[in-house]
DNA sequence: CTGAAAGCGCTTACAG
DNA sequence: CTGAAAGCGCTTACAG
């Protein structure tokens, strides 16, 4: 049992006196294939005996493809979107017998292709691709329900029960890759609370050049008194600004979060933010890249966490 | 060339008028073959223009094992030892003509042994064991010149040359698995520096639980001005607690981060820290387990970084 | 200098 | 109800 030679169908077959053919049919439960029921067991029980389990290269090249499904994410694992997500993924691709393997940073094409050749996977998913876009959710309802749009929503819809009306969108850098969506779902938000279209700034990195950032914006844009940031970094990037400012939050201005991270409960004023559990839209990227149902799957709305500024 | 099936080394040996075995000679430059410079060329030109690319799972299948390695990593991604080490880890691997994989969250048997008989990876590497252990560093000299012990030795030293002499070490909590080791470090710096041993401090999440433990702690323990934070998560709740204290930092207190976070720079005192490039250490633990030489691998020395609460 | 053959561990028509 | 055989795409003794 210990230290011996992995067991091989060969192995189970002899032991159970029957072909291997046999042995892959009950493990795999192969339809319109009548093993009796005594044969079965035995193969069973030797299957356990034995510790056996299948070859998952052998298996891969007879199949084609390998039980792995790639997440290729960009992002940090910093907030809990990520982390929920990545969790829902790794689940229920588990629960359908595959495995998730991660692949971080930007995914050159070479990079891509050369995982590809070498464990031929499943299926590659990117990091909230259908939440991201939009796209997918929307299609089936999710996208207002529980998806950016409606996340979005939350955000501005805080804002303006706080009584802010002039509100900025705070990006990290220009070329942020949901920079699009967010101002078209901001904008959308802004206009059905009969608000007029946020404006956007760009808050960077390091610390004085996001002090210089925000002193000219509001410069430029007097009466914007709340900052809707793109995720929580830019947001306690904001924060920290106007505190370099000596501009009171939230008394002189509003700043809110998105995606809850941990630091934000520790910054003075703490950061209001929207919580988002995203297990349920990992969970549904899983069913996807296996071609399975999902109706069945429903996200936990997302949730405002009022803390300090707002 | 575009959408058509994937070359194969039949394809390839076919084109060039020799045998499969005469193309994988040249392809692995399989020692002991003499193959004309004419053929190898032509060979080369067929898999250049039809493509060619090694099938990985076939390979493995063959080889026993495939061209992966999987990083297993508990911790998050946030700091910068965790961002330097992954990139040096992948880099390596790739030079060397594997690729890099990761699975996240804590290592269930079950999992890694999963992930193991999918795809036989050709080595596992659990995140920074070497450097978290000390051991291998230290027996090529690294611990105490790149390693851990190192940085510890940084960060007690930056402390101490600020005149601090009761120092202690802030836990993110009671089972944090480089406890025992940072605790050893810690207790070898202040020793070399004729400083008495640090006393421990488990600082928690949420907020206001961090907050009455180093209330608590300082009650018991009025000699202490410094604290030398596990990572710079603690550290960075440490000075929150500071703060809702109303203790003055650095004037009061001093608190001292290591692995540099983006946050520290953003908190109020921006947080000094010590900044650790782990690139080598990641390209050291390619090497490792590949079975190569380390020894031209030379990491970048840790450096502190001098903000506002020291 | 090069090729025919075996074999890595599976799955799945096909034949009884 | 079950088995013998082919084949997924490679690599590597072995034989010329």
């Amino acid at each position: 049992m210990a230290g011996a030679k992995r067991a091989t169908l060969k192995d189970v077959a002899a032991a159970s006196g029957v072909s291997r053919a046999t042995v892959s049919f009950v493990l795999n439960d192969t339809p319109n294939q009548s093993i009796s029921q005594a044969t079965r067991a035995r193969i069973l029980a030797v299957v356990r005996d034995l510790g056996y389990k299948p070859h998952g290269i052998a298996r891969a090249l007879r199949e084609g493809t390998s039980r792995i499904v790639v997440l290729y994410i960009d992002s940090g694992l910093e907030g809990n979107y990520s982390r929920s997500y990545l969790r829902g993924l790794d689940e229920e691709l588990a629960a359908h017998d595959h495995v998730l393997v991660v692949r971080h940073g930007p995914t050159g094409a070479g990079a891509e292709q050369q995982l590809r050749d070498a464990i031929n996977p499943r299926a590659v998913v990117h990091f909230a691709e259908a939440y991201r876009t939009g796209h997918e959710l929307e299609d089936r309802g999710g996208g207002r329900r529980d998806g950016l749009a409606a996340h979005t929503m939350l955000q501005i819809g805080c804002l303006a029960a706080h009584g802010h009306t002039r509100i900025a969108l705070a990006l990290p850098d220009a070329q942020a890759p949901l920079r699009e969506i967010r101002e078209l779902f901001s904008r959308q938000a802004a206009g059905e609370l009969g608000l007029p279209s946020p404006v956007t700034v760009v808050v960077p990195r390091p610390r004085d050049a996001g002090t210089a950032a925000v002193a000219e914006f509001r410069g430029g844009h007097p009466a914007v008194t709340a900052f809707a940031g793109y995720d929580d970094d830019v947001a306690l990037r904001t924060l920290t600004a106007l505190h370099d400012l000596g501009v009171d939050v939230p008394g002189e201005a509003a700043v809110m979060g998105f995606d809850d991270t941990e630091y934000g409960a520790l910054f003075t004023p703490a950061l209001t933010t929207v919580h988002i559990d995203a297990e349920a839209h990992g969970r549904i990227a899983a069913r996807d890249v296996l071609g399975l149902p999902t109706a069945d799957l429903q996200a936990v709305p997302a949730r405002v966490i009022e803390r300090h500024t707002v």
